[in-house]
DNA sequence: AATTGTTTTGCAAATGTTTTCATAAATTTA
DNA sequence: TAAATTTATGAAAACATTTGCAAAACAATT
């Protein structure tokens, strides 16, 4: 009707419908205390009844901070790093940060031009996911000079703090239980490496145990797969077709193992009694498929929640040092791996 | 060293260096065919060597768009929600959006608290999921009149454009497989379906399909699960210990029909010889499990994607008005479900 | 060389806040 | 009841941009 404009409210409506200065409505947000009681009361109403929502982005050129922590993921496809991000966001949201969220499917190129529109946008603070990165994404964080973490992999030595699980020792851990079961004819399986620092450690440190046992995989056993159960069920099932058999699998991730365990079967034999599988991550369900999943905890939720802790300690003060965390792999004994 | 100062750099430090105007630069970034090509290479060096970073709060105070649309999902936790919202993410990039994420854990308030933060921040539309939500949220929405759809689930007359399948289509859709397999000694099995309106349409029309056909489930065959594995697995075995068991378990979604399934096999039955099992979601795995799931596709990955094409276009061309899109569900026949 | 037209540029105002400083109002003290 | 404090408020400058308008620079035409 005759409602002044159809203008949206800002702090100079309220103000004027309340009859006191734009000031006094500033610091009715952000000084409470400053303010008279029955000041505050009418502000409040006409707050209300104008339906005014601060606007951060006014604020934000103040220098203040706009509340905005930037997340960089490669997908939020793969269920684990939906995970570590629901985790952070929760986490986040009760320092009163939103999550500014970009993917990037594992492109470097990708991964630099939505950092740009991150740092745009003014985000308080950044994660990446693992530990490597373009230099030149480095290069740009630090010229922002705003706080950033690395999470999902731990590092004593990685260029920003890192929370996360040591890949290289989940790696280790793994293989070594696969060892001790006897086990000397060990086939394994990753995805592709490349842009992935988190697969490689894992892989590279496999490798390390096995051959630190004496045990050399032969070439047609090391097998690289995408990030799929079906494809990787297609592949073992490959791989048991020969007469020469392994008597386990090591897989990168449990994805791939759940695959491996579905192209054993199909392929005739039980697991774990004619050949063992284990996987890397104890996902949703690896405790629940028959037989149920030897694997190694990466403890996601925590990762999240305490890379999220971190950062926003990090923002909200400054002149601290924020240090990493390691986020212990764990060892998951089911019932897919047996003693040969 | 004598670099200025330490300050960040912004449109003006720029100018200087570049010799020109503020607003040269400005015209650099947003009209740059209004600037001749020896003055925008000035500017250029100078952005390069200062590594200058638009700010996009200052652009947004001009009641220019601020670039970010905000996506509110129950969880990410849930595989389905994870991967809408990458498909989201990714074609709202390239209309050039960024995503600002909040997630509520199925709790109202928290849904309502999330929307107010993303609107302080300017966004320039929402996205909801599903169609129900307390009609504060609506109410606010409205009172910012940004755009909005309603992503997940579809129906004609949602209260803003929906894009997504119609639930009780798809739940339909699975009753009648089941029934036309011969079956009449029927279980279900739901997650908690308040705050939950897709469960709800699912539920519901399942068992207006089975009541139009004569069948009537017993209490005791009417589950009510939580979103997990190992619960549903738990109480498919609790189900199954009973000597009057059904010849059929139709699931809410495909996480609780996979623990049907295992919990199944862990009591002694075979799938689809003894019992079938139907679920409905084809999420990622359900093709790869031993036996092959039965169940209704929900197409996530369209559903993200033209969901945030809508959303871009009703940004980019106000006048316009959008409308939602059905995604069909589409029955997936596979191995879990067996003539009687 | 003067006139006209076009393309480029800069000035200054505007955007929605916060904050410093000064003033007015209320309260305490003498 | 006046003076001294304390508390509450407003005015104006600041923040990093964009944009309408006008001036300047250049080019094309007589």
């Amino acid at each position: 009707m005759s409602d002044k404009k159809q203008k949206k409210a800002d702090i100079v409506s309220v103000a004027k419908a309340a009859k006191v200065s734009a000031s006094t409505v500033s610091r009715y947000f952000n000084h409470p205390e400053l303010v008279k009681l029955a000041t505050r009361r009418k502000i409040d109403s006409a707050v209300r009844n104008q339906g005014y929502i601060r606007n951060r982005a006014a604020q934000t050129i103040h220098g203040i901070r706009s509340g905005t922590i930037g997340v960089l993921v490669p997908t939020l496809d793969h269920a684990i790093f939906a995970e570590v991000v629901q985790a952070f966001s929760d986490t986040a949201a009760e320092y009163g940060f939103t999550i500014l969220l970009a993917s990037y499917g594992y492109d470097q190129k990708r991964e630099y031009a939505n950092l740009r529109k991150l740092l745009e946008h003014r985000v308080d603070g950044v994660v990446l996911t693992g530990l490597e990165h373009d230099e030149a994404i480095f290069q740009l964080i630090d010229s922002q000079n705003i706080p950033s973490v690395l999470m999902w992999n731990y590092a004593e030595t990685s260029r920003y703090p890192s929370i996360g699980a040591d890949n290289a020792l989940a790696g280790k851990l793994i293989a070594e239980h696969v060892l001790s079961l006897g086990h000397r004819d060990i086939a394994y399986m990753f995805p592709p490496t490349t842009g992935n620092d988190r697969a490689e450690g894992r892989r590279s440190s496999v490798i390390k145990a096995l051959n630190a046992a004496g045990v050399m995989v032969p070439e047609r056993w090391q097998l690289t797969t995408v990030y799929s159960i079906s494809t990787s069920k297609r592949d073992t099932q490959d791989l048991l077709k020969a007469t020469q058999k392994p008597t386990a699998i090591i897989c990168g991730n449990d994805i791939l193992a759940t695959g491996a365990l579905y192209g054993a079967t199909a392929a005739g034999l039980s697991v774990p009694n004619d050949i063992s599988v284990a996987g890397i991550g104890d996902f949703k369900g690896s405790s629940d498929i028959e037989p149920a999943l030897t694997t190694v905890r990466l403890p996601a939720k925590r990762i999240g929640q305490k890379a999220a802790i971190a950062l926003a300690n990090a923002i909200v003060k400054p002149g601290e040092i924020v240090t990493g965390t390691h986020c212990e792999p764990e060892l998951i004994i089911r019932a897919s791996c047996a003693q040969i």
